[in-house]
Parts: structure tokens; C-alpha cells; sequence
DNA sequence: TACCGCTTGTGAACGCATGCACAAAGTCGG
DNA sequence: CCGACTTTGTGCATGCGTTCACAAGCGGTA
């Protein structure tokens, strides 16, 4: 964690003052999407691709230009005007923000066929972020190695944090059980947390925490599916813009 | 909660021309959160509570207590004032507006570890959204039951997702695949797709897409975690701010 | 019925992110 | 060495989402 930063070992590449300055100001969205251009970098990279402009980049990303040559201005000038940027430059500055440099173990507590499926990614997709500790509560599955690592009983989970360094920790436990295994991580010193379960943790101001939600993503589809039925329905319905009390619908 | 989900046929519960144009106009944002109140509400219901105020509400969604009733007031008004709110008349009219007294089959594309994961989700969390359908290339899977659904091959994609009338397509594919079953899904008149593969996917307008990418999400983690790293040092740099073993120090 | 206290609903201010448009800065050909 | 062309980096305007603050509305009480 944050603890021993001494400059020995694992040491992650220290920013410079004006870097630290720059990780500060960048808006969420667009550390996100600097994530989404790291991987469609090293994607160019693995193909050869030395030089990239922000036209190409932005269409493989997703976005438009404009947006992405802000976002990358967030973290510094490091194209060539006239010619664009190149690919390994970017990819090298880009994990520097974002911490890449530094390996980040990771713990997945609730070894459920989800736990499962993300112990067995092992060592999460893109690489940086190892596996190194599993828990659960299932006697059955103590001492049991999953993607190469064994289970550890839940009670255990302070003690291995420590030790094994761990600085994100997975929750994919059932609902009734995560937010006291939020609490366990963090009073192990786990500032970063990735939430599966379909909870609203609460946590300390210090403690960072991303949920990703199924059910919820489900039900954001479902109101778009309902939402152009309903457009589609009052479309082929001849639209006479009026309803029971004969409020007028589009202007 | 919605109990009598499909009343009776497979008829969605058309919107009131009014409703319509509010649906319109709900703030992406919002309907995230509207999935979030939805759950909590479904919670407090179960456990027999039938009514609740904006504040009680918003501390267990975990945002403040305007923002929540802004929220709520893209809906409608079925508040009362000096009240608060009642549970079951809230959960109903979310559940309207996000489309869920529709039931939406679900195909899952990719039977690896994730793909079994969510199979044997068996019908989404919160229900509402039984899989129907499952696919892969594998020809060892190929009719094997998972989560009580034998795996059809990949290229019967079209007929059976016609067939099932899935409305809900999600990809758990190595990223390769992605796109061409995508693009498959789209051709069977599927509308709506839940990516979880780290692909950008490229479809026509009228199709939804959600991504849940993981390596996104840990990136995000390490950049904070870098960010506090680096703030942690910057203040010890200045003033020797910092305890035995890592205590976060705040302001 | 009239008053009081509480909670909703929302207009308005604010702040952040996105998109635009262009000057700055580089390459390349002659 | 110069001029034409290309692409970056960014100031500015626009729009969306969040927050604030308060009037409106309702139940309870005398």
C-alpha cells in the first residue's frame, strides 16, 4: 500500500511534480476512456503499428477525435503536430498515469461460479493486476486451488492481505455478505475495491470502491427496449398526439 | 415487487402518452440510479416497510437526497408532501418506466468461465430476465445443459434468437469473436447487447450497446491508487507526515 | 377551520464534460 | 530555405447533470 514506498523494490515509477500535478486534474470519464486507448495502442503495437494519428485512434476507440486528443492532453503533449503520435511513446505514458507500472495484486473474495470465472481469468485481463489471494466461507473449498491458487477461509483475510500486499480487492460474494467483507478488506488496509455485488457499500472516505452491476445494466437495456417500443408503437400508431386527457406529445 | 409480472400475456404495459415523453427525456444518469432505488425499494418492501422519505432512501442508495428526488420527479410525482414516499406505489412506477413488467429473454453468447457464471445466474438477478438461450463453437458444448439451457452452436445464432424472441444479447466471448457475434446478433433483430468483452464494438444506431469491461475498472482502481501514492508522498515529501505503517493521512 | 411542522417537487445557479474551430508547430517537396 | 500541407493542442462556447434553496402542499392538532 501506500506504507512502504521505499524506493527498494516494487517500487512504482515516482511522477514528476508536473505529472502529479496533471493525475490530479483528470476528469473520471476520461481516465476511463485513456484505459480504452492504452488497450487499442497495444493491440497497434502488437501488429507493428509505430505511428498513429488521433483520427485513427479515436475511430478504433470509439470516440471522437476532439475528445481524444483532449483526454491525452490531460496527461501531456507527446504527439508530433503535422505527423500525429507514436504508438509506444503513448503506451509508455499512458501506463505511467495510470499506475501500470506497479503491480497491483488482487483478491478475490466468494469463490461462487463468479469468483470462479475471475480467479481462472488469472491474472486479470491486460496483465498488472496478478491474482494472489482467494477467500470464501465454504469449508468444502478451503485449501482447493483455483487458477493455480488455493483458497484461503474468509477469516483469514486481514492476515493474507497483509502479508501478499494486496491493494485490490474483488468482491463476488452474495449480496448479504458484502458489506462485511467490505469492511474486513478494508480494515486490511485494501484502499481499492471492485464490487459485484448488487449492494451499495459504504466505506471511508479513503477507500475507493467501482461497482459493476448486472442487474443494473440489465435494466438500463430494458428501459431503452421499452423506450423504443413505445416510439416505434406510437410511430406506426399514426401518432394523433394525444392521449386520455389530450396532452399533446411532440412539439 | 412485481409479482404478476407479464399481466397476464406478453404484452408490454403501454405508457401514457405522458409518461412517454417523460421516459424521453430521463437523464442516462438517472436511470442508472432509478435501477439502484429500485432495488433498495424492493428490499425495504420485503422486509414490510411501506413507506419512506427521500432522505431515508437516498442514504441507502448511497447519494444525497436532492438528486434523488430529481431522479424521481423524471417519473412523475407519487410522492406526498410531509410524507415521503410509498414503497410499493414507487417500486411500481420504476418498474413501468424501466420497462420490467416486460419480460426480456436473455441469449448469452460464449460459454467459458464467465458464460457459465452468468448461465447459471438462471434468469438475471432481479429477475425479469430469463436466459433462453445459450451459444458457442465448441462442439464439446454443443447440447450440453448449463443452468438447465443446452448450448446451441453459434451459427444457429439467427433462427433461435428469432424463435426465443431474445431481446437481450450478451457477449462473454474471447475478444476475437466479438464483433462477428455481435454482428450476428444484430442480424437476428437483436436490439440490445451486453458487451463484456474489452472490444470496441462497432453497431448501427439502433442498436444498444453496455460494456462491462474489467480491465477498465481495474485501471481506474490502479490510477487512484497511484494518484493517493503519489499525493502521500508529495505531503510526507513536505512535512513528515506519516505514521508507523501506511495510516492514510487526510485532511 | 386555522395553524404548524415536515417533506416533496422544482426553478435557478453552478460546475464539469463535450464539441468546435483555429492557431501553433511540425513535415515534406521543390 | 521556403511555402504548402497536415495534425496537434487548446481556448471558448454549449449543453448536460448536479446541487441548492425554497415555495407549495399535506397531515396532524387544537
Amino acid at each position: 500500500m501506500a506504507s512502504q514506498r521505499g524506493e527498494g523494490e516494487t517500487t512504482a515509477t515516482p511522477l514528476e511534480p508536473a505529472d502529479r500535478e496533471r493525475a490530479r486534474a483528470i476528469p473520471e470519464a476520461a481516465v476511463a476512456r485513456l484505459a480504452v486507448y492504452l488497450r487499442v495502442l497495444s493491440g497497434m503495437a502488437d501488429q507493428g503499428v509505430t505511428a498513429v494519428s488521433s483520427e485513427e485512434l479515436s475511430q478504433a476507440a470509439g470516440v471522437n477525435a476532439a475528445k481524444l486528443r483532449k483526454d491525452l492532453s490531460y496527461i501531456g503533449s507527446y504527439g508530433t503536430r503535422g505527423v500525429g503520435y507514436d504508438v509506444e511513446v503513448l503506451v509508455s505514458h499512458i501506463e505511467r498515469i495510470l499506475g501500470l507500472t506497479r503491480n497491483h495484486s488482487v483478491a478475490v473474495v466468494g469463490i461462487g461460479n463468479l469468483g470462479h470465472a475471475l480467479a481462472n481469468y488469472g491474472g486479470f485481463p491486460g496483465r498488472g493486476f496478478p491474482v494472489t489471494a482467494l477467500f470464501d466461507v465454504d469449508a468444502d473449498l478451503i485449501g482447493v486451488p483455483v487458477g493455480g491458487i488455493p483458497v484461503n477461509h474468509i477469516d483469514e483475510i486481514t492476515a493474507v492481505c497483509l502479508e501478499r500486499e494486496v491493494s485490490i480487492g474483488v468482491i463476488a460474494t452474495p449480496p448479504p455478505a458484502a458489506q462485511s467483507v467490505c469492511d474486513r478488506l478494508v480494515s486490511a488496509g485494501v484502499q481499492c475495491i471492485l464490487n459485484f455485488a448488487p449492494v451499495v457499500l459504504q466505506v471511508p472516505d479513503n477507500v475507493e470502491v467501482r461497482k459493476v452491476d448486472l442487474a443494473v445494466e440489465m435494466q438500463i437495456l430494458s428501459f431503452h427496449v421499452a423506450r423504443r417500443a413505445d416510439e416505434a408503437a406510437s410511430v406506426s400508431n399514426g401518432n394523433n398526439g394525444l392521449g386520455v386527457d389530450g396532452m399533446v406529445i411532440r412539439p
